[in-house]
DNA sequence: TAAGTTAGTAGACGCTTGTTTACTCGTCAA
DNA sequence: TTGACGAGTAAACAAGCGTCTACTAACTTA
């Protein structure tokens, strides 16, 4: 309480992103307080709107942070669907799912943050998805793919990881793969 | 102000009911304040809580209140994807998606409620549609097709209907099963 | 060493939330 | 007509929220 801190803005200011990351794709946008930010990165909490303005702008910026949507997406075009299976399956299985989809989908329903999502959802995944598809309806298409993989998000989120029991990993990716291809397909 | 009001227990159960029914689709479970319900049913907040116990309860009623997800699954086997395709095709483009849909999406990040939705998605869609599947992983197949229809209206909440430019209706219905069959298919 | 800058702190601000209390008064049985 | 019941009302409750202000004290610079 009374003990005397060390002064480092880069470094508290770091913490304090760190924290911000974890706990929005743990909790989503409006389950996490500025006092919880505070407490996980171990610093006051007007330091928080001090460094980054406001909770808005904080969440922003760890948005911004993370790259595009993980490599998935750069391969040619008929490699598409078994990337994209392998990715799924690798979700459906880890512990932990990926940071900015956790807290994209978390956060989905805050009418504050509503266009920073719609924005990260278009230029991650919709838009390079959907530029890489040739032939008609590639928006369209682009779209169901899209909505399946907030949907397992939505359904890990529900149910945990591997809540049923799930068959081994080739299989899963098979399934997956010819699922995408039925998005994907021209 | 001071007019006096008609004495009416049933009706004014009722009509907060709709209000809740409404109010949760739209915006989700906690975007929807005790007061904004009390003002769209035109009754006196006390009253919500003296009929429903509290904001979860009268939620869980307004769940309750609703059939199972729409006669949708109620078909033979082989016609499931077909049924779920026209099912998810019709809400591309609705301007209203399902509410009862539209409420578990949008408030299943609210810890409060999580097990209301869990159990709702779990016995109005992932388990008779588990129930129908025949062969090997069915529980795995039906949470993906689960994903799938979440997903879907994840996707409308964030960019509203149609929001790329769709092909015609039979050339959606047509891709959409093949994808619940890739789905589905044992 | 003295002055200025600024990271860090404590606490309050105004507001909203779900919930509850104390009360008014219409309705109906005795 | 009177008394009890209960639907409806207004106002307050405690708790939590994001934000902001006034302040302390550590570091830098002259």
């Amino acid at each position: 309480m009374d003990e005397t801190r060390q002064r480092d803005r880069e470094g508290t200011r770091r913490r304090i992103l760190d924290a911000a990351r974890r706990l929005f794709a743990d909790l989503g946008y409006d389950q996490v307080t500025m006092r919880l930010i505070a407490a996980e990165a171990d610093a006051n909490i007007a330091l928080i709107n001090r460094y980054f303005g406001s909770k808005r702008e904080l969440f922003a910026e760890v948005l911004a942070m993370q790259g595009r949507f993980p490599g998935v997406l750069d391969c040619p075009e008929e490699e598409l669907p078994r990337r994209l299976a392998e990715y799924i399956a690798e979700r459906l299985r880890s512990d932990q799912a990926s940071p900015v989809m956790a807290a994209l989908i978390r956060s989905s329903n805050c009418p504050e943050i509503h266009d920073l999502i719609r924005d990260r959802v278009s230029s991650a995944i919709l838009e390079p998805l959907s530029a890489r598809l040739s032939g008609p309806d590639a928006a369209f298409r682009a779209r169901i793919a899209t909505a399946l993989i907030t949907g397992n998000g939505t359904m890990r989120q529900l149910y945990g990881p591997e809540s049923s029991d799930v068959p081994d990993r080739e299989a899963v990716i098979a399934r997956l793969t010819a699922i995408f291809e039925a998005c994907l397909s021209r």
